[in-house]
DNA sequence: CACTAGTGCAA
DNA sequence: TATTGCACTAGTG
């Protein structure tokens, strides 16, 4: 449970149980996060002592009564702001659904996990004496400052990027020095193996809840800028997928018996909104033809037919392609892709002078953020954007980065919230149920027999959520353990 | 025990 | 010198 800060979720319970129907209550707590600047909080502090001695008693209780009795000045502060539509229509109906959420859990398989654990210690045991002995003294593997000393000191290697303190470590500094010794490559290794041991395989045992056996996640419903939801104690919005030692916790996510995961995620949501704010040109008609994407933008940037285009020309449309959403500059490209600053440079050139709509995007939307103050979603969700006329030009292009990425970002959250809440209503009073929403994925868990049919109405919710100028598009896969469902 | 810094996991 | 998060360990006070 939470110590601090207003708890939603953990109100609506509450109040539930005691027989009061308050779905209001978690709105009203969006307000206050959303809404109320620094000093107006203080305002809402003081109110709350005067709850302090209410019969319900525990914390929540004090939360729930505050944030009830808070009902109509936050509706007034919402109005003012703009944002009731984005209250009423999405948040308020979501906050039942992740209450349900959290209330379900997700089984993990411990023993697997435990076996897991006793095999990653061994292997780091042997890594880290790798490690003392390409190094020549035994030092704290961990600690990036003894590490910095031995590496750029004692073994005179070259540093790279420089952090507050000193030289960075950080992967992609050893990833580059991989050539000079065998030392970076040994750390790098021991690392993987220790982010996996010490942040999942080792945390998420104690986390099964030893009641229900299994983890019941936090969804926070007012914490990113954007509108997206995040994922604490623990973060299930951050399991390892993308190497094959990661993979092996996700498949320790185990669905129920008789069950399986169902997982449904938005293919390409972010760049597909960004299409829509474009209205034409050919990411649209990437999209309605259903394309592969990075091959098409490979083929229009290095003008070569898509069946021509390399893998590396491919890999590099990929990373403009996630680079531009986030308003990209050359240096991080160039680092990303291994090239020079020029080379990237007239990469970006290529990519507007096929993409004009998405430089038009760009412009519009710093405009429109200077014009209000505010980068708004496609369903009027807004965040503050000062700055953008700040002189120092490294402030600026942040503020720039904010205009451009939240209006995708933040759509993109509107639209599986939305989603979600229909998905919700859609599998009430049957055996399926939501488990995890992961930023463009849904996770189910539905009896095995079920399956497919729940899949097509999930598919179905989530891609006819809104009409867009291109459409949207569900990939879904289930299976017995998370890792397979992909 | 609270806090910052560096690092790295996800979308 | 790319967006949004959470959480680990080291190190400091």
């Amino acid at each position: 449970m939470e110590k601090t800060g207003y708890d939603l979720k953990e109100a609506a319970k509450l109040l539930e149980s005691a027989g009061v129907h308050l779905a209001g209550i978690a709105g009203d707590v969006m307000l206050a996060d959303y809404l109320l600047v620094p000093e107006q909080k203080h305002g809402l502090d003081d109110l709350g002592k005067r709850y302090l001695d209410h019969p319900l008693g525990t914390a929540l209780g004090e939360e729930a009564q505050l944030t009830w009795a808070l009902d109509s000045l936050l509706a007034e502060k919402l109005e003012e702001n703009g944002v009731t539509g984005v209250y009423r229509d999405i948040e308020l109906p979501l906050v039942p659904v992740l209450a349900d959420m959290e209330r379900a859990g997700i089984a993990v398989d411990v023993s697997a996990l435990q076996a897991l654990s006793t095999e990653l210690g061994a292997r780091l045991a042997e890594e880290e004496k790798r490690c003392h002995a390409l190094a020549g003294q035994e030092f704290n593997v961990a600690s990036t400052q003894q590490l910095a000393e031995v590496l750029f000191e004692k073994l005179g290697l070259k540093g790279g990027k420089r952090t507050k303190t000193g030289w960075s470590t950080d992967a992609d500094t050893l990833d580059k020095l991989r050539e000079e010794h065998a030392l970076p490559g040994a750390i790098l290794a021991w690392r993987e193996l220790s982010k996996l041991k010490g942040t999942y395989v080792d945390a998420l045992p104690p986390a099964v809840n030893p009641k229900t056996g299994r983890i019941h996640t936090h969804f926070r419903q007012a914490v990113a800028a954007t509108g997206r939801l995040s994922s604490n104690d623990p973060n299930l919005q951050n399991i390892p997928v993308r190497t094959e030692e990661g993979r092996r916790i996700r498949r320790c996510f185990v669905a129920a018996p008789g069950h399986v995961f169902l997982s449904c995620d938005y293919s390409q949501i972010e760049l597909r909104i960004l299409a829509h704010y474009c209205g034409d040109g050919p990411l649209c008609e990437s999209f309605r033809n259903d394309e592969d994407i990075h091959r098409r933008t490979a083929s229009e940037i290095f003008g070569v037919m898509p069946g021509l285009v390399t893998p590396d020309m491919r890999r590099a449309a990929k990373a403009i392609n996630f680079g531009i959403v986030y308003g990209m500059g050359a240096f991080r490209l160039a680092n990303d892709l291994r090239i020079s600053r020029t080379e990237a440079q007239s990469y970006i050139d290529g990519y507007f002078a096929r993409y004009p709509q998405v430089r038009a995007y760009m412009d519009g939307a710093i405009a429109r953020a200077r014009e209000k103050g505010y980068a708004e979603t496609l369903y009027g969700r807004r965040r503050p954007n000062q700055g953008l006329d700040a002189k120092n030009p490294m402030d600026r292009a942040g503020a720039e980065r904010i205009a451009i990425n939240t209006p995708i970002q933040g759509t993109a959250a509107d639209l599986i919230k939305l989603a979600m809440v229909r998905v919700h209503a859609d599998v009430a009073g049957t055996s399926a149920r939501l488990l995890l929403q992961v930023h463009d994925e849904l996770v189910l868990e539905v009896p095995e027999g079920d399956v497919k049919e729940v899949a097509e109405r999930v598919r179905a919710a989530m891609e006819g959520v809104a009409t867009l100028c291109v459409p949207l598009k569900v990939d879904a896969g289930w299976a017995s353990t998370w890792d397979a469902a992909h």
